[in-house]
DNA sequence: GCATTTATTTACGTATGCATTAAATGATGC
DNA sequence: GCATCATTTAATGCATACGTAAATAAATGC
C-alpha cells in the first residue's frame, strides 16, 4: 500500500523503517546479532545506508553495536521494563496535567475519546490486537495534547520498547478491563480542567500496568524479550 | 590533556566529541548553518564519519539535518526551555524519590554533599564557573542515585539543551543563593528516606528554576539561543 | 523589465574499495 | 595435551567516487 512512497524515500529511510519492522515483528529477535553485509544484503542496498540507520536504532535504544561481534538487537529483561514504565508513568502524567490545565473543548478531546471507546469495543470482542491499537491511540493522543514535543518523542521511543514486549505478553495476562475505567477517569479529568486527579489518576493507571506486566515477565521466567 | 586519547579513537567518535565542543563554546552557533564538507574539513577527515556523527547529534537533539540548506545548531526559544524544563523536572523528581527509597548510607551520599558543599564555597567566591560546574555535578549524581539508567541518559540529554544556555543566562541572573538551601532540603530528605518529600522539594526547586531562567529569556527578548 | 524556462553548479546520498584490526585458526614449543 | 605465538580471515571504519536532484544562475520569450 506505502509501497509507492518506498520508492521515493530514500535507502537510510528505507532502512530504518524496514529494520523496525523486522524489529517488531520479531524477524530479528531479541538478543540475536547481526553483520552490516548480512543486513545489507537483506534490504538490497549498500552498507552506507544501513549503517546509518543501525546508528540511528542505537539512539533509540533498540540497537546495540558491538563492533566484530555483530549488531544485537537490545534485550529486554524484566528490569528494563520497570525502568521503561517508570519514565512513561512520569512523563504520561505530566501530559495529562498538562492537558487538563490547557482546556481544551470537548472537540479536541474526540481522539481520545474515540480511543477509549474502541478500546471497550475490543474487550468486548476479546480483540486484543484491536485493544492494543487504541491503547496506542490514546496514550500517544495524551502526549499530543500534553502539548511538550519533547515529553512525545520520549514517550514514543519507550513506547516502542512496551510495544515489543507486548508481542509476548499481551496473551498472557488477564483482559484489560480495569485498564479502560482509568482511561475514562483520566479523560473526565481533563475534559474537567482538574489537573491534580489527571495526574495522579494516570499516574495509578500506570503503575497498576507496570506492575501487571513485570509480574507477568518474572513469573514466566522471560529473563529477557 | 586527552589528546593522546583522541589519537586512538575513531573518526567518529572525535567528530562526535568535536562538534558537541564546538556547539557547547558557541562556536557553532545556534541557528547557525553548515555543510558536511565544511565540517568535514575542519576535522580533518572525510564525511563519512562527520556524518555519522551528524546523525548521532541530530537524535540527541542538538543538530538539525536539512539536506541543501545546511546542518543547523537547533536554536532554542523560551518555549523550547520551558519543555526541557517540564521534563528535568519530572525525572529528577522521580530520582529524587527513588534515591530516597533506596535507604543509601551517608556514605552512598558524599559525591552528593560534595557538590552541594562546592557549590556554596562557589557562591561565596562568586564564582559562578565552578557554581555551574557543582551544580551539574549535583544533578547528575541525583540521578544515579536514583537507578534508572533511562532517566540518567534523558537527564543527561537535557541538560546539554540547558547548559548551552546556561552560557547566556547565568550571567544576567541574581546569585543563586536560595538555589543550595533546596539542595539541601532534597538531600536531607533522601538521607532521611522521606521519598515524599524528596521528590515534591526537588519538583519546587526545578520550578523555581524554570520561571527565573523561562522569564530572564522572555525578558531580554532572546528569542533564540 | 518580468516571468518562465533552461543550463550549471554543487551538496548530498549511496556504492565501492581499501586499510586496519579483532577474531579465528593453525603451528610450534613445552 | 595445553599454552603461547604466528597466520589467516573477515568485519568494520573510513576515504573516495559518482549519479542525482536541488538550488542558483543564465537565457529566452513576452
Amino acid at each position: 500500500m506505502n509501497k509507492v512512497l518506498h520508492k521515493q524515500m530514500s535507502s537510510s529511510q528505507r532502512a530504518l523503517l524496514e529494520l523496525r519492522k523486522k524489529i517488531f515483528a520479531g524477524e530479528l529477535a531479541p538478543g540475536s546479532d547481526h553483520l552490516e553485509s548480512e543486513l545489507a544484503e537483506q534490504l538490497n542496498m549498500s552498507r552506507t545506508p544501513v549503517r546509518e540507520a543501525i546508528l540511528m536504532l542505537e539512539g533509540q535504544g533498540l540497537l546495540e553495536l558491538r563492533p566484530r561481534k555483530g549488531i544485537r538487537v537490545v534485550p529486554l529483561s524484566p528490569e528494563d521494563m520497570e525502568e521503561i514504565y517508570d519514565v512513561l508513568t512520569e512523563l504520561e502524567s505530566l501530559a495529562a496535567h498538562s492537558a487538563a490545565c490547557a482546556a481544551y473543548e470537548e472537540a479536541d478531546l474526540k481522539h481520545l475519546s474515540d480511543a477509549i471507546n474502541d478500546m471497550d469495543a475490543a474487550i468486548a470482542n476479546r480483540d486484543l490486537d484491536a485493544w492494543a491499537n487504541a491503547d496506542d491511540r490514546f496514550h500517544t493522543e495524551l502526549v499530543r495534547l500534553g502539548g511538550n514535543s519533547r515529553v512525545e518523542t520520549i514517550v514514543h521511543m519507550m513506547s516502542d520498547q512496551v510495544r515489543r514486549a507486548r508481542l509476548t505478553t499481551l496473551f498472557m495476562r488477564p483482559l484489560p478491563t480495569k485498564s479502560n475505567e482509568d482511561h475514562r477517569l483520566v479523560y473526565e479529568a481533563i475534559k474537567n480542567g482538574d489537573a491534580k486527579v489527571a495526574r495522579e489518576t494516570h499516574r495509578d493507571h500506570r503503575k497498576h500496568a507496570k506492575d501487571i506486566i513485570v509480574e507477568l515477565l518474572k513469573r514466566h521466567r522471560l529473563r529477557f524479550l
